[in-house]
DNA sequence: GTTTTTGCAAACCATTTGCAGGGTC
DNA sequence: GACCCTGCAAATGGTTTGCAAAAAC
């Protein structure tokens, strides 16, 4: 399967409907190549003239959220923004200037929560663990600060 | 210093002044003993009938998380939360029935995040890492689901 | 007395929802 | 043709801001 037709496969596979607005989407969202917001989406269909409501967006949003082809993670600044993402893997290190962002394992980290279940007490049911820095490009680029 | 007034200090040690309205605010986070919301904050202030405005709350909060004396958190709703924390650790475990939270040392994950670092080619300038489940109170308690 | 802080109300921004029409299977 | 999906516009919920009055130092 092609890379380009990741979300619209996605879509498919879950047993929605490929409607044009959602190719569209998924369009967009694969030419971002990394972290983006709602609102960049918005402005991305607006700047294209796409005829596409806010609403369709967010609803896209929140299907491929479910479907586990997007991860809706918090920006340091508390921003939500959305990162493409394979079922499996759920921890991502994400440029803070591009949005490019890459997948990595558990690393360690599942067994890590077991550890500390078992000194607190909790039961740890969930864990998020997330990074953000500068992708190498961004690294070169002339103002990486 | 009694742990009753760590807030209370927070915001004189960062030179601000301490305030009826910041004082009260100070108890009212130190009575929740856990992680809370701002609407919390806005609903016990309400509740109490001290006539703090909701702008009032917001820019505590602000001030508190700048200072270093709260995290703010996401939860794995989405929804913001406050976690009081001691400047030096940024790590939660949060009960998601009664926000009762504690704090997790480094446990190696800064070390982990400069394998990814290595690894990814990313300079890593931060990293979250959250637990949630349930503490060992509400796991004993009747609808612990 | 000067400067910071407050409360209020209005503004703002992101996200959600109701609904009638249109598109997809 | 049935049901899903869309766009619109209005509602919502959370957070911020402008400003004159009040409190802190």
């Amino acid at each position: 399967m092609s890379e380009q037709l990741a979300f619209e496969a996605a879509f498919e596979a879950a047993g929605h409907r490929l409607t044009r607005p959602r190719r569209a989407l998924a369009e967009l969202i694969e030419a971002r190549g990394g972290a983006f917001s709602a609102a960049d989406l918005v402005s991305d269909a607006r700047a294209r003239r796409l005829g596409i409501g806010r609403a369709t967006i967010f609803r896209a949003l929140e299907l491929l959220e479910e479907i586990g082809a997007l991860d809706r993670i918090n920006l340091p600044t508390g921003e939500h923004a959305y990162v493409p993402c394979s079922p499996a893997h759920h921890h991502h290190v994400v440029c803070r200037r591009c949005g490019r962002s890459v997948e990595i394992g558990d690393l360690g980290l599942s067994s890590l929560a077991r550890d500390v279940a078992r000194s607190t007490g909790y039961r740890i049911d969930e864990h998020r663990f997330e990074l953000f820095g500068l992708c190498p490009d961004c690294l070169q680029a002339p103002t990486p600060a």
